[in-house]
Parts: C-alpha cells; sequence; structure tokens
DNA sequence: GTCTATAAATGGATAGAC
DNA sequence: GTCTATCCATTTATAGAC
C-alpha cells in the first residue's frame, strides 16, 4: 500500500463524492475538478488518481445519490404499517423531510438534474425512475390515488428547481394530508373522480 | 447601417436564442457559443455582436423562457370562466399541455434548471416565481386546494427532469380532474383536511 | 496514495477586415 | 451586420516525484 495521509481510500472517494455535490450543485455540471479537488482538501492529481475522469466522476455521485434517494425512502417506511400504500406513504415522508444538512439529500434532485445532461446518468436515472414506479404501482393504491399522492410529492419537491420555495406552512401540512389520504378509502369518493 | 444578410436584428437573435435553446438543453450550459453559433448559422463573431458575452446570452435566454411560459398561461385563460381559481386552472392547463414537438416546451424546465447555475438567472426567475405565486394566491382558492392543485401539477410537469415520463392516460386525466377540483366547493369537504 | 508540473485542448472575448 | 484571426485564461489529463 502507498502513502496514506490518515484515511482510507474509501474515505477519501466519500470526500471526493460529497465535495463533487457541494460544488456541482452551487457551478453546475462545468465546475472544474480542480475545484472539487480543492474543497475535498485533495489536489488535482489526488482526484484523478480516484476517479480516471471526469465522467466517471460524474456517473459515481449519480449512483451514489439515486441509492441514497432509494435508502431515505427505505428508511422511511414504517414498521407498524401494513397497510396498502405504504411504499406511497414512505416516499411522500422522504421526499418532505427537510434535509439535516444543507448539503445532504434535499437539493438531490437538481443537482441529478444537472448531472442528466450526461448520457450514461441520463440513461441510469431513466431505468432507476422505472423501477420505482413498478414497485410504487404494486403498493396496493388506486391508481388514480397514487398518481395524485406521488405527483403533488414530487411538485413541493421541485419547487426550488425553478426559483420558488415551499417550505412555508401550508406546504408542511400538505405532506401530512397526502399521507392521511393514502390511509383513507372512504376519502376516495370525495375526490372529482370517484363518484361515477 | 452595416452589411445584412436579408434578415434583420432581431430575426438574427431570435435564431440565436432558439439555437442556444437547443444547444444548452442537449450538452449543457457549459455549450460553447461556437456550437450556438454554427446551429443559428452564423459565426462566433457574429454572436458575440448581438450578446456582449455568454452570460448576457444565457440571461436574456432565461427572460425568453420565463416569458413565453407566462404567456402559456395567459393563453390557457378561458374568457367564458368567471369562477374562482381561473388562473390556477390556466396554470393547470399551460402545465399539462403537451409540447409540439419533442424539443419544445417539455423540455423547457430542464433548460431553465440548467441555467439556474448562472446568480443573475437564479435572481430573475425567483422574482418571477414570488409573483406567479402571489397572483396564484389572489384567484380565489382556499389556500390549501390551491397548493394541493399546483404541486400536483408541477409534479407532473417535472417528472421528465429526473428520467420518470408523466405521459401516461392517467397523468392526462390528472390534469382535468384537478381542474374539476378547483371549480367545485362542494369537493372540498371530501379532502382530509375538509372536514374539521 | 497523493503531490507537482506540464502537456494538449478548448473556450470566451477582442480587433479589425469586409 | 457579420466574418476571420488571434490572444489569453481555463481545464482535462498525463508523467513522474515523493
Amino acid at each position: 500500500m502507498g502513502r496514506t495521509v490518515g484515511r482510507s481510500a474509501e474515505d477519501t472517494r466519500r470526500l471526493l463524492l460529497d465535495a463533487a455535490g457541494e460544488v456541482i450543485r452551487n457551478r453546475g455540471v462545468h465546475a472544474s475538478l480542480d475545484d472539487v479537488a480543492r474543497l475535498a482538501g485533495v489536489s488535482k492529481g489526488g482526484l484523478i488518481y480516484h476517479f480516471a475522469s471526469k465522467d466517471e466522476l460524474l456517473l459515481e455521485l449519480a449512483r451514489d445519490l439515486l441509492q441514497s434517494f432509494r435508502s431515505d425512502i427505505v428508511s422511511q417506511l414504517d414498521p407498524d404499517d401494513t397497510m396498502p400504500g405504504r411504499l406511497t406513504r414512505a416516499y411522500v415522508r422522504a421526499l418532505f423531510t427537510p434535509a439535516e444538512d444543507e448539503a445532504a439529500a434535499r437539493k438531490a434532485l437538481a443537482l441529478i438534474t444537472q448531472l442528466m445532461t450526461i448520457p450514461a446518468v441520463a440513461e441510469l436515472a431513466r431505468l432507476d425512475a422505472e423501477e420505482l414506479r413498478r414497485e410504487l404501482d404494486a403498493d396496493g393504491l388506486p391508481t388514480d390515488v397514487l398518481v395524485l399522492v406521488t405527483a403533488a410529492a414530487d411538485g413541493v419537491d421541485s419547487a426550488p428547481l425553478w426559483g420558488a420555495s415551499a417550505d412555508g406552512p401550508e406546504y408542511r401540512r400538505l405532506g401530512d394530508r397526502l399521507i392521511e389520504l393514502t390511509r383513507r378509502p372512504e376519502l376516495w369518493n370525495g375526490l372529482p373522480w370517484g363518484e361515477g
């Protein structure tokens, strides 16, 4: 093994991926490797040792983000919840949960959008979205309810992307209400399409 | 006046803005001025004559896109509709209207997201979003209904951003139903929060 | 395992011809 | 009003030292 500085190669990769996320969120995908390296506290040469090219760094970053979004959802699954729609509720909770720190999952989708300009990332995201959609489809809710609830959650989550802010109390309450809607079949008839 | 090629300066600007949109949609904000100029059929020098810098080009492009989104909404206003929520309905219709061609409005938001990495654009978008929100707030719907409906519309509109596609029949129907929801106050009590 | 130095390419912007 | 030529800064990536 070579000369290390008191941390493992894995730690350095993690450091670099986090730095890349932070830099790209703010400056876009065309942020330089130098910026990323500097923020991570390593040199550009050091970065290139861990990620052979910029595209590889960005692809790994995308993979990492998609995976962490997935585990966000899983961590929101309620063990005591056995009703249909439990994955959908976890999805809503994941999207509405404010990030612990600023750099974390909250802005992950804005970052993904930047990364989507790389074809390999776009393909990865498409496959991931398709699989998640299949799992949600199998979650036991009527399609109409599922579509409404996930669309509303997506909308709140994506608001910051075009300059809007969705952190007022009315948005915070919407999450609870969407979850309640998935839990109470008697309300589905009150929706515009439930009566025919 | 200088040497022209059979079109006005305005035409050339339009040509350049369209080309910039097309190129940036596909290659991201770091696409080169050369690429933009080439697609528009002018030289890089020609481009720089019309837009003094790259940032100016991008800012103008953002302004153009926000404006065209605004007129999309206005064009969806129903002159016969005098009920509260008419702007909200126009908003929903605008977001649910499928793009004429693939490259057009459907990807417009992906483009905006790219542009948002430029600070001047981010500020522009923020102001624009705030004003639209004020207008929607004054549209006569209860906050809870407005928030649900606009969030759902935003969600559908933004789905392509992360690889999902929202063009199935279930999504096409959601638009009609959201609009119906804004029109029928008697349904609002059927929503999870309408009963207390 | 990480650094410095540098090669090679590209991009933004200017100057001036036409 | 647009083009060519060119300058300069930036950036990715390589080579090799430590």
